[in-house]
RNA sequence: GGGUCGUUAGCUCAGGUGGUUAGAGCGCAUCCCUGAUAAGGAUGAGGUCCCUGGUUCGAGUCCAGGACGACCCA
């Protein structure tokens, strides 16, 4: 009969893993564990919504890995983890999906379809992607409540968000101004950077030259400029926007001069003479731009009139040198720069180009024709004006509409933004409290990010997106921002049963479009501005939309129960995305950080270091490394490899790595226990022996537990994941190395004594703990050895190991000298082994002893008591300490730099010099005598005391010699007869327990042995012939001169050689 | 163009506050152990610690400059 179930070694970690999965969901338990007792209260992670637009891949899974480790972990340690999943519905990626699948290319296609319609597609394929990223973060074991999983598209989330808005939206900080975007003006739509970056091409624009004359009084710079034929000389290669022209920007801080050419002035920057052909004209002026500030000139065209001053010089750093002429063009309707300009200076805006890329009526000379088309009629009038100083082409990267192939433009759209600029000193007061993990993405990443923060061009022109709540007057411009559905239906009168539930009530476009009402100051038409919001905003208010705060759970927030959040996880992406728009929200309506602690991941890269990307194709399919080697081994993988927020480099084999490194070996440790442990009818629940009553390794193995659990509990606690994991994987080593392998005769005792069931509790106990341990590392081997190993015994036991408790340490768990003996052997031992390497005398074959020297006049004692250990794993009979160190060792004297350094400065190169040219025996004798060694050096005499020199031994050649620091192991080579027969007769167990493996008999089979071999074997076989039946279970042994190889059961093997021949009949009934 | 991180063995990575023998795992070679082992152990080969300069008695480590790579942002 069994007690445990047999573990096989060849086993499947994914089949285990379903069958585990199975077992949580019937027995619920995760939502068990949502109901443990959680006596330290709650611990607040939020869920980073991923943007259901795409298949999950392996970077998203280290993020699920770690996002599911600390929620596990504090679960057991006490706290209650909410961890309501939640989705990313709205926003571009999710319409540009969509749009691929209608085969759509412009917004006029979505108008003409309906938006109605488009908003219910884009729904249902955010709801078809949410089902496979459940289903793998299901299968890698990552729990979340996803029962009350939060969507931004639902009503109530959104209603938060307009709340939310409202708050910023009173504190006055909305305000709609312009945003420069990339626009295809044929598609009518602006670009992201994403999409801009897809499609930039080498192309051939105009290269002008053009004067513009200057109006102001130039006297100043020299008389001859006073004549009124001085112009600056601007470059630009965009001649359409030269109508919607108001200022000339200059660098203050570079040199610039007037020339003479052709009977005129013309001011550039003196680095460019060159590169315009002047630089053969005469200079007659020379000056700052600082002093060409507010210079005035004469405007090129005049067909939009300028309600603010306009047409003059200002300054600007974005200037450069590099190319046309150090003077630029100013049009704040087409560039970024030239916008802030704008701001800047107060300028006026004027935009010569409408939103289909045609010049504006006003302009009457080119109404209504395309903008480049515009570009060679422009180049003409100049020309004829006498305005035109050169025109060649100019060959530049430039971007492309991905979609059409049309050039962009950068074109200024009314946008609404909101004044982030305004909280900046909150903004970085509140990061200050924020522990980031690493720390450098505090203060630099993020932090600058927030020093240097914009305004957050907060609208959007789209259509699957949260409505921008603002309602404007048509004819006095009144706004009114709406907070919450209730005073929405007062203002507009709507009928909705009920207002959460969109069949009845939804806010989306294109419904909430048609909601007016009756301006209030003026009685004209309140309409809602056309704009959905940036879908980042949404993200950002999931600590109060997801629980639909302040309408519903007002409590969650304001108590501090559910914010902020203790801890959150992402990729170093969203730093400047979910980390920063989480953050701006909490600060401007909380002003408070938004979370405690960030933990923030690197990068997934493919095999040869490049980020994992849709368009690049390398994005490897997490799945079948999952289905092969298991969730486990995914998540240990990703745990322990690297530091995580460093970028890994990810492939299968690396995941293999891991599952050998530590998931096998535990396998095999487990394996190895419910072999034994059912041999012996190992009763777990029966009486143990106190630990004062076991044996030393017993004792040690507990302390080493003891040890990890205390390292493991640290690091997690501060977010340390590989350093937690790594301790994990050396207490292994130690366990499966060095318990098991020394405790193993314990349990091959046919007697059932004390010492073999102290080894049983021992490692019985060891095993449990260690399960709880690692089940937030791996959850399912850890359900797998609780399941197997307490539960059967333990009927009162929690039925899942992640309802446990996780491992305390135990402060009483101490033996100083236990400790520091056991690991002194195994240094002995590693050195032993090294040895015997060294003289090629394999392990099996029995030596005398072997000597050990050491300076350390401890260690010796230390030992003392693990001389045992070190002969039988060694296989020696003898540990000595050598009396007369110089027969085995010469000795070896270097200066204590750390010491001597600070205090002899220059002089310790020579005295490191001295020390290696005299006899280093002689200063050991002169140490002895005197307690010092005297050195003569050109500065004069050195004392040094014995603190002051590092004196090491080392190994005299030619003898069987390793070393470790200061502890030398000498093996004593000589082989006597007695050890050969020895020797001998263990090479002959070793082919009879060969044989029992081979024909894979029980491990308590009895069988009987017959052999035949010729000497020395033979002798050495008979000697020690109850040793080796005792060894390989025979019941029955001895010699058979007439055996033969073709007889039944009869087999054949080698020593040194030799042939021998065994018969092995299995004995029937024992 | 700005910012952040990185560059250490064939590969993947460790190497608080500077201290003279730079480590681990994988891979390779040789050997050992195996009555838990798809395992494990030992030894060996394999390093201009990216380059240049500086600080220092002493630099993989600190400083400056540069090269290359990754990512973020213009």
């Amino acid at each position: 009969m069994s007690r445990f179930e047999k573990a096989d070694t060849t086993y499947s970690f994914p089949e285990m893993e379903e069958r585990i999965l199975e077992f949580w969901e019937r027995e619920d338990v995760f939502a068990k564990s949502l109901v443990r007792p959680a006596p330290n209260g709650n611990y607040v992670f939020y869920e980073g919504p991923p943007t259901a637009n795409a298949l999950p891949h392996p970077g998203h899974v280290l993020t699920r890995v770690i996002k599911d480790l600390f929620p596990r972990y504090k679960t057991m340690r006490g706290y209650h983890v909410a961890r309501k999943a939640g989705w990313d519905t709205h926003g571009l990626p999710v319409e540009i999906e969509v749009e691929k699948e209608l085969g759509f290319t412009s917004k006029d296609d979505i108008e003409k379809f309906g938006i109605a319609e488009f908003n219910r597609r884009c729904l249902d394929s955010v709801r078809r992607y949410e089902k496979e990223w459940r289903r793998i973060s299901n299968r890698i074991g990552f729990w979340l409540n996803y029962e009350e999983a939060y969507f931004t598209y639902t009503n109530e989330y959104l209603e938060t968000v307009w709340w939310l808005l409202r708050q910023i939206w009173d504190k006055g900080l909305i305000y709609e101004g312009h945003k420069i975007v990339p626009y295809c003006y044929r598609c009518g739509t602006p670009l992201s950077s994403h999409e801009v970056a897809q499609n930039y091409k080498d192309t051939k624009d105009p290269s002008i030259y053009i004067k513009f004359r200057i109006k102001s009084d130039m006297r100043r710079f020299g008389t001859e400029l006073a004549e009124g034929k001085t112009y600056f000389l601007v470059w630009t290669t965009t001649p359409w926007t030269l109508l919607s022209n108001v200022a000339l920007a200059v660098n203050p801080k570079a040199e610039y001069v007037a020339v003479f050419h052709a009977g005129e002035h013309l001011i550039l920057a003196r680095d460019l003479l060159e590169a315009t052909g002047l630089d053969e004209e005469p200079v007659v002026a020379s000056m700052r731009g600082a002093d060409l500030e507010s210079i005035k000139y004469e405007p090129l065209y005049t067909f939009i009139p300028v309600e603010k001053p306009a047409h003059y010089v200002v300054t600007g750093g974005f200037v450069t040198l590099e190319d046309g002429t150090g003077i630029v063009h100013i049009a704040p309707a087409f560039g970024e720069d030239d916008y802030q300009v704008g701001i800047e200076n107060d300028l006026p805006f004027v935009c010569a180009v409408d939103e289909r890329g045609n010049i504006v009526p006003e302009v009457t000379d080119w109404a209504g024709k395309n903008m480049k088309d515009a570009d060679s009629e422009i180049l003409n009038d100049l020309k004829e004006r006498g305005l035109l100083f050169r025109s060649a082409t100019y060959t530049h990267a430039y971007p492309f509409c991905w979609r059409c192939d049309s050039p962009l433009m950068y074109y200024a759209f009314p946008s609404w933004f909101i004044r982030t600029t305004s909280v900046r000193d909150e903004l970085l007061a509140n990061n200050e409290q924020i522990n980031w993990v690493p720390e450098h993405i505090g203060t630099g990443r993020f932090g600058q990010w927030l020093e240097g923060v914009v305004d957050w061009a907060l609208s959007r022109n789209r259509y699957w997106g949260t409505p921008l709540p603002i309602w404007q007057c048509a004819s006095c411009g009144e706004l009114h921002c709406i907070g919450s559905y209730v005073e929405l239906q007062e203002l507009a009168g709507f009928e909705a049963d009920d207002l959460y539930d969109q069949e009845k009530f939804n806010p989306h476009r294109p419904f909430v479009d048609s909601l007016t009402w009756k301006c209030a100051e003026c009685g004209g038409e309140m309409r809602r501005v056309p704009h959905v919001i940036d879908c980042w905003f949404d993200s950002g208010a999931m600590p109060f939309a997801q629980h639909h705060y302040p309408f519903e759970h007002k409590d969650k927030i304001d108590s501090g129960a559910q914010f902020p959040a203790d801890f959150i996880s992402e990729a170093v992406d969203q730093t400047r995305g979910w980390f920063y728009t989480l953050h701006a929200i909490a600060t401007m309506v909380k002003d408070s950080p938004a979370y405690k602690n960030c933990l923030v991941l690197g990068l997934i890269q493919d095999e040869k270091g490049h980020k994992m990307s849709k368009s690049t194709g390398n994005v490897a399919d997490p799945w079948k490394v999952i289905d092969r080697q298991g969730a486990d081994a995914f998540r240990w993988y990703f745990l322990s490899a690297t530091a995580p927020w460093v970028g890994t480099r990810y492939s299968e084999t690396a995941v293999v790595n891991s599952l050998q490194k530590f998931l096998i070996p535990l396998w095999n440790v487990y394996s190895f226990f419910v072999i034994y442990a059912n041999i012996d009818d190992f009763d777990p629940a029966s009486d143990a022996k106190p630990w004062s009553e076991r044996e030393q390794l017993d004792r040690w193995i507990r302390i080493k537990y003891n040890r990890l659990v205390q390292s493991v509990i640290e690091n997690l606690d501060k977010y340390r994941v590989t350093e937690a994991a790594r301790s994990i994987e050396n207490f292994l080593d130690l366990l499966s190395n060095w318990y098991v392998r020394r405790t193993r005769r314990r349990f091959w005792q046919g007697e059932k004594n004390d010492s073999k069931w102290n080894g049983y509790h021992t490692l019985y106990e060891i095993l449990v703990g260690f399960s709880r341990l690692i089940s937030p590392f791996t959850p399912f081997l850890a359900e797998q050895l609780h399941q197997k190993l307490v539960r059967p015994f333990y009927p009162d036991a929690p039925i899942s190991v992640h309802l446990s408790d996780y491992p305390e340490p135990d402060a009483s768990v101490s033996e100083p000298d236990l400790e520091e003996g056991m690991d002194a052997a195994l240094r002995v031992v590693k050195l032993g082994h090294a040895a015997r390497n060294l003289s090629k005398i394999k392990v099996r074959q029995p030596l005398r002893g072997i000597i050990l020297v050491t300076n350390d006049r401890q260690l010796p004692a230390v030992l003392e008591e693990y001389c045992g250990i070190i002969k039988d794993e060694l296989n020696i009979k003898s540990v000595d300490w050598a009396e007369d160190a110089k027969d085995y060792v010469d000795v070896q004297i270097k200066p204590n730099f750390a010491l001597l350094g600070p205090r002899l400065g220059r002089q310790t190169r020579e005295v490191q010099q001295l020390l290696a040219s005299s006899p280093a025996t002689e200063l050991v004798a002169q140490l002895s005598e005197t307690g010092h060694v005297v050195l003569n050096t050109s500065e004069g005499e050195v004392t040094l005391d014995p603190q002051d020199l590092d004196i090491r031994i080392i190994e005299k050649e030619g003898t069987a010699a390793q070393r470790d620091g200061n502890l030398l192991l000498v093996l004593d080579l000589e082989i006597t007869p007695e050890l050969r027969e020895e020797g001998l007769s263990r090479e002959f167990i070793n082919r009879v327990q060969n044989l029992r493996k081979t024909l894979q008999l029980d491990y308590e089979q009895r069988i009987e042995v017959k052999f035949s071999v010729g000497e020395p074997v033979r002798s050495a076989v008979l000697k020690h012939a109850d040793t080796i039946a005792a060894e390989t279970l025979a019941i029955d042994f001895g010699e058979d001169a007439d055996l033969a190889d073709e007889q039944p059961n009869v087999y054949t093997a080698a020593i040194e050689a030799l042939e021998v021949l065994i018969k092995l009949v299995p004995v029937k009934g024992a």
